[in-house]
DNA sequence: TTTTATTATCGCAATAATACGATAGACATT
DNA sequence: AATGTCTATCGTATTATTGCGATAATAAAA
């Protein structure tokens, strides 16, 4: 065991989880307030933001890029990384349909 | 290593992180979905409803409780669980913000 | 071609998360 | 007191995540 598994939910209930895996780490936050607040998005410069050393912000990096919340783009020697505005709709959808529902205050009652 | 630097985050930061976390597993997804849906919310229930031992489920009750997002009410033999309003508004509060941002388009350009 | 600057990947160590059987605990009912 | 029902916890096995030093890869510039 070990392994979540997947194939016994719904395709939307392990999308739902994979966006919020993707923001269930504070560096991953910090990343993401940084590039929606400056318009640098450069590696080097999110190195520097963050107290944390380059191997472990490029692999964050990838994560993010690998569920799709960011893209890269090349520009030698530098990659500048940028929001998806198509996953980061999706994502604000997704939770906005969570959120938006209301909770029932007398539960079980 | 292998732990998360929390202490190099901002509260928020890490706030954000943990209510993420909560949410990003499959079944938790599904724990949430039905407690908004259904008004029953015995455990014996939700074990029914997910394909997974009542050790797991328990277990991520457990998770969810610790985080807020839950809490439980004793009502012998059973337990009955709710969702937290004043949590789940936080957490709706929370995502709202992040995604309430326009993203850059023509990032680095 | 060599150097420089920047980013990605590899390898490793340590901790966290997932899953479940077995068992313990809580409490009403018999 | 004994039994039955429901839930929590423990122990364990397995996989995932986090972090970083070292190194490779990429591409412009010297």
């Amino acid at each position: 065991m070990g392994v979540t598994k997947t194939q016994v939910f719904t395709d939307k209930q392990n999308r739902i989880a994979d966006l919020a895996k993707a923001l269930a780490h504070p560096a991953r936050i910090a990343i993401i307030q940084h590039l929606l607040k400056e318009k640098s998005c450069v590696c080097g410069d999110l190195v520097e933001v963050l107290p944390l050393a380059q191997a472990t912000v490029s692999q964050h990096l990838k994560e993010l890029k690998n569920i799709g919340i960011l893209h890269g783009e090349i520009n030698p020697p530098r990659v500048c990384y940028c929001i998806n505005e198509t996953v980061w709709q999706e994502a604000k959808a997704i939770f906005g349909e969570i959120f938006e529902s209301d909770v029932a205050v007398t539960c079980c009652k």
